[in-house]
DNA sequence: GCGACAG
DNA sequence: ATCTTGTCGC
């Protein structure tokens, strides 16, 4: 009578780098479990988008983690759960995920539902060796993943055309003439306002990581799902 | 060596 | 991420 949602990723949980190192190798071995060949669910479709963000507080050395469900078509909440734990890695640009996943990941397993998509704060494959917070998540837990980030790290791209909707493609900086390869999109959620920068975790296509953030954020820069559970983590972490 | 860099 | 006041605008 387990009704949370289970992962096969105790291994990997067991075995979490400590060092920087380590961690690097980590991504290029789990680097190969991404599933870039499915489209993921549709632009529509029925079920449940899981926005997970967290929340630090450097002073007491805690964090705290949200996951919100909300429902794919009306952005209803359906579902929320968070997780507080202990900070157990050094921001490192390029090492997020080791930083944020095991919180991120207690909170996701108490929800009372299995996500149907879960979309990350930062990026997927728009990483230097190709494995963000987002594919990362996808490759542990195996469910579709997208990341949407604020800023483009370390890519570079054209703005996109002023209207909501309008894309640019996210290029790696150190692309050559002519051989530049689309790692993400920059994509424009509302009118006038600076995009927001998407690229694919795993098991969706680009296409359909931008429809959904499109869809998500009709209100605001940021998809509801973002917001959410940057509302829910920093509530968590107050009262921790 | 220097600069830059998701959250 | 986080530290932080007022202020411009719908």
């Amino acid at each position: 009578m387990d009704t949370h949602p289970t992962f096969s990723c105790a291994d990997e949980l067991r075995h979490w780098p400590t060092d920087e190192t380590r961690a690097r190798a980590v991504q290029d071995r789990l680097r190969t479990c991404v599933r870039l060949d499915e489209s993921g669910p549709p632009p529509g479709f029925a079920g449940t988008v899981v926005g997970v963000d967290v929340a630090y507080d450097d002073a007491r050395n805690v964090v705290a983690a949200a996951a919100v469900a909300l429902d794919a078509q009306t952005l209803a909440v359906v579902d929320e759960a968070t997780a507080v734990g202990e900070v157990s890695f050094p921001y490192v640009p390029g090492l997020l995920a080791f930083r944020e996943i095991p919180t991120v990941l207690d909170a996701l397993t108490r929800l009372t539902r299995t996500p149907d998509l879960v979309v990350c704060d930062g990026y997927g494959l728009a990483h230097p060796r190709r494995f963000g917070l987002a594919s990362h998540l996808g490759v542990l837990t195996g469910l579709p993943t997208i990341g949407v980030a604020k800023n483009p790290f370390t890519f570079r791209y054209e703005p996109p055309g002023p209207e909501r909707g309008a894309t640019s493609p996210l290029l790696d900086r150190d692309g050559v003439e002519g051989v530049d390869e689309e790692v993400g999109r920059a994509l424009r959620t509302q009118k006038g306002v600076k995009p927001v920068f998407v690229s694919v975790g795993h098991r969706v296509g680009l296409d359909q990581a931008c429809a959904h953030t499109l869809h998500l954020a009709a209100a605001y820069r940021l998809p509801e799902t973002t917001r959410a559970a940057d509302s829910l983590c920093r509530r968590a972490l107050a009262r921790a």
